[in-house]
DNA sequence: TATGGTGATGTAATCGATTTCATGGAGGGC
DNA sequence: GCCCTCCATGAAATCGATTACATCACCATA
């Protein structure tokens, strides 16, 4: 491929020149300017990122590290880091730990390898020695729909407390009283916030919480299935499942379906996160909607900022309740 | 961060040294070996990958163009992509071109700039000359899912057709006859093959292509519910809509709804691609499912054989009609 | 003992850009 | 006409790795 060298050459002047071209540096004549352009399109010349970005140690690349590429909530977190990203002027590059701890940490090493300017990601366990050690580099890192506690970093979710709360009071008007909660995993921060806003909305709506209705799955369809196998297998089935994501939803509506059992007569069905088939499905299941995309570009505002010294702030948006017909209780208007 | 020349000062050796344990080099004394990992780690040295791609012409990375993030389709095949890449030892770049022409030049140009080993698209036109001028570079290019033709570029993609006269068949055994398809656009070769086999189909099953039946959308959900509008709106409207694709599929179902019609009494449903929720639609849709996951493996490993100088064919998967119940008609079986 | 081979390590060039500093010419003020 | 300033451009150092080639020590063989 045509290097810098070979443009200054077909243009007679120095690869200094060349380069203040492609740097817009004003202190160039228009009519050298135009020599150059010339020989670049004449060369096909396309600058090569790598050697530019040894030399001003940036790469104008983000990293994203995300739970898993197959939930569209993370497909949907990743398009809206890429539109933000992009207005920027900077490539994402996404990495797909699968809920894995080893596959994060191979991204973290890659893309720290890689030196991209700053890295997102949305932790797949509590902590790991390399997290830790990353974090200690001052490397610009935000946390992204997930957090670790105890470690000082700057972090972009959804908060969904007051909609959980929403509703536990939508269940109880409906006349629901055993309410089960299928939750992500307790190593998660968003395992644990949805499960502890579930027990407190319960005990502040005066319905009893079960400790057998209380299950962690690792908000992957198997254990949505496994835990819906579970629970209604129970002697006193719940009335409701609340299930901690879309893929144990979909997980959970496999087994119900299986079974031949009907929504919401037999068992009702909730979703902490809302997806775009959920309203096709008979019946269009009740879903708590995060603001996702949101969350994505605020996250690259966030680490941008950070990365430029200016002062950002964690963030947490609210998440909100929707109302569809899986829940609705027999002769329940 | 620290350099290679600060292990090679922490260990007492030289930068050639500490380059020859990074790269497994045997001619290094064992003792060595051991001083030079001992400063790695206590200097948390990471190799600057940006400066070894620099010096060694490769950067064990590689470029793919999707069409669009948002599509479960696409998601599917980035999940085969990476899965395969990383077993080779490669890292992924993801652009989303968001069906744009413009989105995927802006990637191929960013992608060659960070001189990718090998570049996977999904091409969203018909040829851009950005695309045509890569084409003769003869850097390492598959085109995935989609092909341009004129272009002697492999491929990798899934054959429909046969898939496509069977659901022709199933319909035609249902007792439907006025079938109209929803495809994808003109432009891009997955809509014309789909057209093209739905037309051979329909002629050699002996029914009538009707022209007000066959309209071209762009793959995305909008495009879907409009032409649901439209076919929906003929004085005589089609018994079936078949799909060019899960977006539009989803589209569609949004306009039957809204119109508070029941499918498939009044009207059927089926869709090209299939995704994990159309199993808990009401009723669950007919489709036909492509081996997404493997074409994104075999792409990969078509670039990397081309890459390496060996020989590789392209490759058309067969696609597969998955019956549900969306087709039935009234008092059929 | 001299010679040659072998194996471990070091020196320095190199990849392709950016950037500091130097240079030379044009133009303006006196 | 002289000197100073300013501006456009060039020469060369630099980023952090890899690698060809040089070097040195050590040992075996004649």
């Amino acid at each position: 491929m045509a290097r810098i060298k070979d443009v200054a050459a077909h243009a007679g002047v120095s690869v200094a020149t060349v380069s203040r071209v492609l740097n817009d540096n004003p202190s160039v004549t228009a009519e050298t300017r135009d020599r150059v352009y010339a020989a670049m399109s004449a060369l096909r010349y396309v600058p090569n990122a790598v050697a530019r970005s040894l030399r001003t140690e940036a790469t104008r690349t983000l990293g994203l590290i995300i739970g898993d590429i197959l939930n569209p909530f993370f497909t949907e977190l990743a398009r809206g880091v890429e539109d933000e990203a992009r207005r920027a002027g900077y490539t994402v590059i996404i990495g797909n730990a699968d809920e894995r701890a080893e596959e994060q940490d191979h991204y973290v090493r890659t893309l720290v390898g890689q030196r991209v300017d700053g890295l997102l990601i949305c932790p797949t366990a509590e902590v790991t020695p390399l997290v830790q050690e990353l974090v200690s580099t001052g490397r610009p890192l935000v946390f992204l729909d997930r957090t670790i506690s105890g470690l000082d970093v700057p972090y972009v979710r959804a908060d969904g407390a007051q909609a959980i709360a929403d509703l536990v009071a939508h269940l109880k008007s409906m006349g629901h009283r055993r309410i089960a909660f299928a939750s992500g995993p307790a190593t998660l921060s968003t395992g644990r916030e949805r499960t502890d806003a579930f027990v407190t909305a319960m005990t502040e709506a005066g319905l009893e919480v079960r400790p057998e209705y209380l299950a962690a799955g690792d908000f992957r369809e198997s254990s949505g299935r496994a835990i819906t196998r579970h629970l209604l297998d129970l002697a006193e089935p719940p009335e409701v499942i609340f299930f901690g994501d879309n893929l144990m939803t979909l997980g959970g509506l496999d087994e119900i379906r299986a079974r031949g059992l009907r929504i919401p007569d037999d068992v009702a069905v909730a979703s902490f996160d809302d997806v775009t088939w959920f309203v096709h499905v008979d019946p269009p299941i009740t879903a708590i909607a995060q603001p996702t995309a949101e969350l994505g570009r605020r996250a690259v505002q966030l680490l941008l900022d950070r990365a430029a010294g200016r002062a950002a702030e964690s963030i947490a948006l609210p998440a909100e309740l929707v109302i569809r017909r899986s829940c609705e209780r027999k002769g329940a208007c």
